[in-house]
DNA sequence: TGTCAATGCTAAATCGATTAAGCACGCACC
DNA sequence: GGTGCGTGCTTAATCGATTTAGCATTGACA
């Protein structure tokens, strides 16, 4: 039932516990352990199956080698992507991970925060929602190790590891006015984070670029904490009140998949119709019939980079920010074709 | 930076480590500790924000509060959701889940299993691998409280949770018989874990029970280990040897994804050239055009009943065994019509 | 007055590892 | 022969909580 501990093998070597865990620790030489006892302890321990007791240890040295993740919604595609990976970096590096995910919700983010806290993890990866700023504050000032993903806070400096968002939506932009769209709506969300912003102003950035107009009332966003019903229904009326658009971008997945179930229900034929580019890919992007073209994220990347800077602040105590920002890449799909029609 | 311990507390209420401790832990009167001493210790408690360390008590009493979760794959939809609902109902009893994907390989298995021993995990939910028997068998043994989830090992007497593949199959197929169609094929895999051989089971039943035939030529066994490519490769294959199928079943939602995906390379109406059914849900089934009809798993009942099968055991020390099994919804949408044409 | 029990609390061991400090021994050197 | 130093190991404290055993004090009762 009990594991074997140090003192077992210890005993079984006839020496002292300090020296099992010299040599078990690797510092047999600088401590000044014969070879012979080394080799006698080391043998011991394969035999024993020895396996260290994680909490002793982390008791003892304040470390876990448990992070923190917590993102906005592990059920949803692009997190779920990242999470795998970065619990299969992570275990390169013998951290396991701890996870939550907060809805973009202040009060779930605390909740997570301060689990976490309690155990101890020894960093931290945070999809921050609106309003973090303090508890990511705090965090900073501890020296925890930490890195932000998916959106940063503009007033305080700190690792992330984002998406470049401007040229995502630059380059979606600037592909649908090519194609020969004039009448572009953004639809996007009335969260006021950053990832956000930057997709509107890259989507702008690229109208204004070549001097497309781009009225008010083509730019729709839908309250953040609407429901789906309420989010499929506004972005319904929105179609209706403006039936001349050529083309739409959403500027999140989850909103391009709620625009694909609007037109479904309009019986409006995506493509032919109307064109449409979402931010983030989707299996459903990729099979649906049109595919449907996207800004799709190096999630590959992002949860490499994010162990990457994570490691480096555990390890090296690193002092320096890094601050990552991975190209977007526009795949092209069926759900924009050349705009036939030069007249309405 | 560093947190307050119960002898800070102790400390500055006048009284012992111990008698803070007990207080703290609801023992109070048990221990005949005074209301008023009780008192100022949860006050001080409470104002000085006091948190237990995780690491020593769990080091102490040999409960650490965690428990491991091993999916098949956490970027899976299936997988993600409930994963999702098992992290907000364990938090509800104050645990925490440590979780990581297997990819359904039995080493990746193995290792999960033996970095959560090494974490001191109090609990396991486990997907388990093909072979994983020896472990299972051995974490049952040692009495760990464990639940298996959609599937189990039939020679291995355990809690698990799962659907009710059987029947959620059978109910497929007739479905398609009903709706006039005779020649339908079952796409599945070569696995021989117990859900695959139920979903086989409950189709062939269907067949079976309405005198339908179902010849070996349409059914179609995908290798476990084939890549995507291959997977979609090989179902191309073999639509194009049998054109004059009627319905195809995908036994499970990845195989469905796939399927999607090989009609439209071949410009194969979903629909109208042939019906098609796939197990599990997902948004790509729902939005597509026309909607793909399912066989959904109940996930917030297969969450709940997880948690609430391991709490049975953390708690109670039950002997008696859980196994839960819960009704498929069968999700009607427009991928299957009735069959027009009376003869080829 | 002495015994016993109840009350209210504390001392100290414990979980298993890490680590600062130091002990004993042998050898070299003046 | 005493001092100093390197070698090879051990002792004991420590992390923070839990828990067993038990110590004072008080009051009841014979």
């Amino acid at each position: 039932m009990k594991g074997i501990s140090i003192k077992d093998i210890a005993k079984q070597a006839g020496v002292s516990p300090t020296t099992v865990s010299f040599v078990l620790n690797g510092k047999g030489r600088e401590k000044r352990i014969s070879e012979q006892v080394s080799k006698k302890i080391l043998k011991l321990a394969a035999k024993l199956k020895y396996k260290p007791n994680q909490l002793a240890r982390g008791l003892r040295t304040g470390k876990t080698k448990t992070i923190g993740l917590i993102v906005e919604d592990i059920a949803n595609n692009f997190f779920a992507n990242v999470a795998k990976i970065v619990e299969e970096e992570a275990d390169k590096f013998g951290y396991k991970v701890l996870y939550g995910s907060t809805e973009d919700n202040l009060v779930k983010a605390r909740g997570l925060l301060e689990v976490l806290e309690y155990r101890q993890v020894d960093g931290y990866i945070i999809t921050p929602t609106p309003n973090l700023d303090k508890e990511i504050e705090m965090l900073k000032n501890a020296r925890k190790p930490m890195v932000l993903m998916d959106r940063y806070l503009p007033q305080i400096p700190t690792n992330y590891v984002m998406v470049n968002n401007f040229q995502g939506a630059y380059d979606a932009g600037e592909y649908l006015l090519k194609l020969g769209h004039s009448k572009i709506a953004l639809i996007t969300t009335t969260s006021e984070q950053i990832q956000m912003k930057e997709r509107l102003n890259g989507f702008t950035a690229a109208m204004k670029a070549h001097r497309a107009s781009f009225p008010r009332k083509f730019l729709k966003k839908i309250p953040f904490a609407a429901s789906k019903d309420e989010a499929v229904s506004q972005i319904k009326t929105f179609l209706e009140s403006n039936p001349d658009l050529d083309a739409i971008f959403f500027s999140t997945n989850y909103l391009g998949v709620y625009g694909i179930e609007c037109f479904k229900d309009l019986g409006i034929k995506i493509g032919d119709d109307i064109a449409m580019v979402s931010f983030d890919d989707h299996d459903l992007f990729r099979l649906h019939t049109p595919g449907i073209t996207c800004v799709a994220q190096p999630i590959h990347d992002i949860a490499r980079n994010l162990i990457q800077v994570l490691m480096n602040e555990l390890n090296h105590n690193n002092q320096q920010i890094n601050q990552v920002v991975l190209p977007a890449t526009l795949v092209k799909r069926e759900s924009c074709k050349k705009r036939k029609k030069l007249t309405v």
